[in-house]
DNA sequence: CTAAAACTTGACACAGATGTGAGGTTCAAG
DNA sequence: CTTGAACCTCACATCTGTGTCAAGTTTTAG
C-alpha cells in the first residue's frame, strides 16, 4: 500500500500523513527506491490519530498516548496518568459543547417559533 | 468596570477583550481618557462569546450570530441557516468527542485492570 | 524505451486567537 | 506633585496542522 492508497483510505492527504509520520505517529517501510509502504492496520491507526487530532488532542500528546494502543507493556502510571488528563479534558469539552449548542439550539428554536 | 476588572471577572485576558472588540463582538463606552469602560452584563457576553470561541466558532461566525441574543428584530432567514448549520457542526463535533472519550476511557479503564 | 503518474524532500504560507514588547498616556494614592 | 499601576495603540511573534510549489526520482503503463 502506497501513501496515495493510505491517503484514498483515510481521507487523509498525503502530505498529513508525512507530517504524522515526521511526528512519530506513524512509521513505514521503505521500497528499494525510498517509497513509503503501508499495512493495512495502519488505515486503523491513521482513523484513530485523525479521531484525537480532531478532539484536541496535539500530536505530542498522542505521540505519547498512541503506543499503548500498539504496545501493551508500555504502559505506565505516568501514562495512565495522562491519559487519564486528556480524558477529562475531553470530558470538560464535551460539557462546554453541550452547553454551546443548547444555546444554538435555544436560539434556532426561538427563531422557528416566531416564523409561525 | 475598566478592562482589567472584565478580565478578572471572565477569565480572559485584557489583549483578547481588545481582540474581541476589535473584532466587533463586544462594545465599550470610553472615558475622558480613552479607556475602555464596560457594564455588568458584558460579563456573561463574554462569557458567552468564550462559550462560542470554544465550540469552534470563529469570530466572523460569532460576530454574525451574537447580536441575535442582543436584538431579535435582527434574525433573518439567512441567519436561521447559519445558526442552523453551526448547530449541526457542534453536534457533529460532540458526537466525534464522544468517540474519541470512549477511546481514551477504554485505555485507562484497560490500564486500571491490569494494575490490579 | 518513453511518457505520464506517483512519489520524494524541502521550504514557505496560511489561519486564528493569543502572547508579548515598546513607547506613550491616564488614573489613583500618597 | 509625584510615583507606580493600569491602560492605550501598534506591531510582530507564536503555535499547529495543513496547503502548495519546486525540483528531482521512482514506478507503471503503453
Amino acid at each position: 500500500m502506497r501513501i496515495g492508497d493510505l491517503a484514498a483510505a483515510t481521507g487523509a492527504s498525503a502530505r498529513s500523513l508525512r507530517y504524522y509520520e515526521e511526528q512519530g505517529l506513524l512509521a513505514s517501510d521503505r521500497g528499494p527506491g525510498g517509497q513509503r509502504s503501508y499495512c493495512a492496520a495502519d488505515v486503523d491507526r491513521v482513523g484513530l490519530i485523525r479521531s484525537l487530532l480532531g478532539a484536541g488532542l496535539t500530536t505530542a500528546t498522542i505521540r505519547d498516548v498512541l503506543p499503548c494502543v500498539a504496545d501493551e507493556s508500555i504502559r505506565t502510571p505516568w501514562l495512565a496518568a495522562r491519559l487519564g488528563a486528556e480524558l477529562e479534558r475531553v470530558e470538560t469539552q464535551i460539557a462546554d459543547l453541550h452547553r454551546t449548542r443548547d444555546i444554538l439550539a435555544g436560539l434556532v428554536k426561538r427563531y422557528d417559533v416566531d416564523q409561525r
